[in-house]
DNA sequence: TTAGCCTCTTTTTTT
DNA sequence: AAGAGGCTAA
């Protein structure tokens, strides 16, 4: 019997979707080779060939988005059911998953919080504070994003608060002994950070089992010791599958490896070393012959033909992948054609490469005669700080895009404002929650009262919401009326809804009754004048995302889960695990250009993929521990396009608010050096050979000559100074400015105030489509950055170097703005006619102030 | 004591 | 962007 889903696949992985399940398979699979595809055939052959139940199977994805394509996949192969049965999720998720249903067994109550990151964070903070005399007289500064990253290496080694604490005093007592030199000192003051950090760890963890939550690591690790110390509740899994193995880190492997003995090896992993890029997340290659060795049964099979990109890509990739001297060689091939030669384009600055990037893109949109769409393109960043000026330049030419994995929906204000309230309504004593919302909206309660109140709190040994209403009961002495006037609407709010949450009210109704209750739209207008509108948008993108996870537990209601857990458990902790929205808004409304960083681009292809800022400083980026880990990310950038790749580099960039002198990335000048034809210095010409070879690597029809024709002279109509690439990257001959090459007729002349600084692009930005029909820029280039805070000449921006330059005018910027009645563009109000970005990937232009009144 | 305003800093990559 | 820290007015 050959099933229907083994048609489409090459021998090399039809012999591993047939792999015999209790053999330990390790898949080596290149970008482009079909890997997902091969894990989904593998679990719906286990599941209809071997007749393995679908609850027995454990598989693992990195992400979240994977896990949903997997999920989606696995549903046309094998039907709703059996893939709503599988355990499939991020090793994260699986863990919730099993320690709410046995919370009580790791001393756990089922109701725990998950803390995120940015919560960690101030929790560390606080506990830092009291050390920070200490270490200041020192001279040590050391910031909790350190601390974090520090109490979470130790957690991944296995290491306990009591671990570290015990370590450091042998190793302490030892360097006594030999106390000499210098190498003395910076060992001692590295000692002295060890052991703050230890005590610190020590706190953290106490006030995260209080307020019984786990960390994004402690899900891992009391996963980890739920599976190890209760062996028969792993015994349900009988296949564990593992995707993208290469970035586990050592906990997830100890998880694996569990769950994989106790299913009699039947084991398969996914991987591909040259796309590790989460070393810095403690991500382990070695990983891969670990696992030869504890199963030394293993059999691996390689996935070496490409289907999604052009030979000419391929080559390019492979070339800057292999400079690493450590790495494993391994070919990939493909039978696509050579197609456009890759461009390596030079630009003067930053500011050109965007304006560049954005023509490009029209460009070839155009030159395609419409089988590209905006969807179609992808620019990926090194880190999300580049998107800025790539972001303003795509606007200003129409061209529609979408942030992948930038600022995240659950990490906005007014979502974790409103994800506070429900995580204390479900857990009363995750203290996070509480100092997060007590004063939200305000309440008259400041940051005197609620130390006093957590002091007090403490003393009692009591969590601040305990005691919060217990002083509404009047049962606590001592309590200043004040604050006594100032609980009771806080606590009324909570127990209202804690009554509804009981009462079944599923999520949805919790939030809209939240909201109402707090008043929380009124609060936003109050608070957040300038972007109140697209802030209560999120609130509202919160509400449908709630729903969509409530479809999902109405569907598995009658499943043992549901014991377990609540309608709102689930939404807050799908809230916490999900990175992002990654809902499809609707089919039409998502064709926009992808800005994405490359670590959120794994896993995805695109036809054309740019990749700018190829700069030393950027790739290997200037402060990371492993050169050859971004050289992989490099690659794992290129091999995301399917047809046309561009990288592009600049002579100078605005790095944090300076601009730097910038070189070419060494990955790339070496391989440059070697072989000249393997990246092109200008842009493809999208001859009509091209456009064929185009059509035949997407699979899409070939554009029609007409086609081509009218939408070319369309963008010849439209498209005006558009910046060459340089054949000299640092040639000072190049001086091409959009704002002053745009500039048009004059208008009535204005005074512009800023609060803040301000692009001059953003400015001219604002022009013809702000409510001010015309603001004449006279004296100013691209990318100036107006200082603060001054009364500028009609008609004319006055540029300075530096802030000091500038006289600081009393009263405030914003009080003189007000009296001259015009703001443009300031980072607190809300900069005109920017983009705003709401969540769920969508986005429009704003002109937040209310008080911009064209000038009279 | 708190709200509100302003300014400065910081911003690699993510579950 | 959003938090931290400084300031003033209420």
């Amino acid at each position: 019997m050959d099933a229907s889903y083994l048609g489409a696949l090459n021998a090399a992985q039809k012999k591993a979707v047939q792999h015999l399940p209790q053999i330990p398979l390790q898949i080596l699979a290149g970008p482009g080779s079909g890997k997902t595809r091969v894990l989904t055939s593998r679990i719906a052959h286990l599941i209809l060939h071997h007749h393995i139940p679908p609850t027995a199977i454990c598989a693992v994805t990195f992400t979240n988005k994977a896990s949903n394509e997997m999920r989606e996949r696995l549903t046309k192969l094998i039907g709703t059911e059996r893939t709503r049965a599988l355990k499939l999720g991020t090793f994260h998720a699986i863990c919730a998953l099993f320690l709410r249903k046995h919370a009580s067994v790791v001393g756990l109550s089922n109701n725990f919080s998950v803390c995120d990151a940015d919560e960690s964070k101030k929790l560390i903070s606080r506990l830092l504070k009291p050390y920070q005399t200490f270490l200041e007289a020192r001279d040590i500064t050391l910031k909790e994003a350190t601390v974090f990253s520090m109490i979470s290496k130790h957690k991944y080694k296995g290491n306990t608060a009591a671990d570290v604490i015990a370590e450091l005093r042998i190793t302490k007592s030892k360097s006594d002994k030999e106390n000499t030199g210098v190498q003395h000192k910076s060992r001692h003051i590295t000692g002295e950070i060890n052991s703050v950090v230890a005590e610190i760890y020590r706190e953290y963890e106490r006030s995260l089992r209080k307020s019984n939550s786990l960390d994004f690591d402690d899900l891992l690790l009391f996963g980890l010791r739920l599976f190890v110390d209760h062996r028969a509740l792993a015994g349900w899994c009988r296949h564990v599958l593992v995707d993208e193995f290469q970035d586990t880190n050592s906990i997830q492997y100890e998880l694996m490896k569990t769950l994989a003995v106790s299913a009699d090896q039947c084991l398969t992993v996914v991987g591909d070393p040259d796309q590790s890029i989460y070393g810095w997340r403690s991500a382990d290659v070695t990983n891969l012959a670990k696992m030869k060795k504890d199963f030394p049964s293993t059999e691996s099979i390689l996935l070496e033909e490409n289907y999604r990109s052009t030979a000419s890509i391929l080559k390019a990739s492979l070339s800057i992948v292999s400079q690493d001297k450590a790495r494993l060689p391994k070919s990939l091939h493909t039978s696509h054609p050579s197609g456009c030669t890759p461009s390596l384009v030079s630009f003067a600055t930053d500011q050109d490469e965007a304006v560049f990037i954005a023509h490009e893109i029209r460009r070839t949109a155009a030159n395609m005669g419409g089988i590209l769409k905006w969807k179609d393109f992808a620019v990926l960043l090194r880190f999300n700080a580049l998107s800025r000026v790539i972001e303003s330049a795509l606007q200003k030419s129409g061209i529609p895009c979408r942030i992948l994995g930038g600022h995240r929906f659950f990490e906005r204000m007014e979502i974790k404002d409103l994800l506070a309230y429900l995580q204390l309504v479900d857990n009363p004593q995750f203290t996070p929650a509480f100092s997060r919302v007590i004063n939200v909206p305000a309440r008259g309660i400041g940051a005197k009262t609620i130390t006093e109140l957590e002091l007090r709190a403490q003393k009692t040994n009591k969590t601040p919401l305990e005691l919060v209403e217990l002083i509404l009961e009047g049962r606590v002495p001592d309590i200043k009326p004040p604050i006594k006037r100032k609980i009771p609407s806080f606590v009324r709010a909570i127990q209202t809804l804690r009554d509804s949450a009981l009462d079944g009210s599923s999520p949805v109704d919790l939030i809209r009754r939240l909201v109402d209750l707090i008043g929380y739209e009124q609060h936003l207008k109050q608070a957040q004048p300038q972007d109140w509108e697209s802030r209560w948008e999120n609130v509202q993108e919160l509400i449908t995302f709630a729903s969509e996870v409530e479809g999902d537990i109405i569907e598995m209601d009658d499943s043992e889960e549901t014991r377990s857990t609540t309608p709102l458990r689930m939404f807050l902790q799908a809230s916490m695990l999900s990175s992002e929205g990654d809902q499809s808004n609707g089919e039409d409304s998502n064709d926009k250009v992808t800005i994405s960083t490359c670590h959120a681009a794994k896993g995805l292809e695109w036809p054309v993929v740019i990749v700018p800022s190829v700069e030393h400083g950027t790739f290997p980026f200037y402060r990371c521990d492993d050169v050859e880990e971004e050289r992989r990310l490099l690659y794992v950038a290129c091999t995301r396009a399917q047809c046309l790749l561009y990288l592009s580099h600049c002579g100078k960039r605005m790095v944090a608010g300076e601009t730097k002198s910038v070189e070419l990335s060494g990955f790339i000048s070496s391989v440059h050096q070697q072989d000249m034809t393997i990246f092109s210095d200008r842009a493809p010409e999208l001859l009509p050979a091209d456009r064929a070879v185009i059509s035949r690597v997407l699979g899409r029809p070939e554009p029609k000559h007409v086609e081509v024709a009218k939408h070319i002279a369309e963008y010849n109509r439209t498209a005006r100074h558009r910046p060459e690439p340089l054949s000299n990257p640092q040639s000072s001959a190049y001086n091409w400015h959009p704002s002053l090459g745009a500039r048009s007729a004059p208008g009535p002349s204005l005074n512009i105030i800023t609060s803040s600084r301000v692009m001059l692009d953003n400015v001219g930005v604002a022009r013809g489509t702000a409510p001010c029909p015309e603001v004449p820029i006279v004296s100013a280039k691209a990318g100036t950055r107006l200082l603060p805070t001054k009364v500028h000449q009609p008609g004319v921006i006055h540029t300075t170097p530096t802030a000091t330059h500038i006289p600081q005018t009393r009263p405030g910027p914003k009080a003189a703005a007000r009296s001259s009645g015009l703001v443009i563009g300031s980072s607190s109000e809300g900069t005109v006619g920017v983009k705003r970005r709401l969540g769920m990937g969508r986005s429009h232009v704003g002109y937040a102030n209310k008080k911009f009144r064209p000038p009279t």
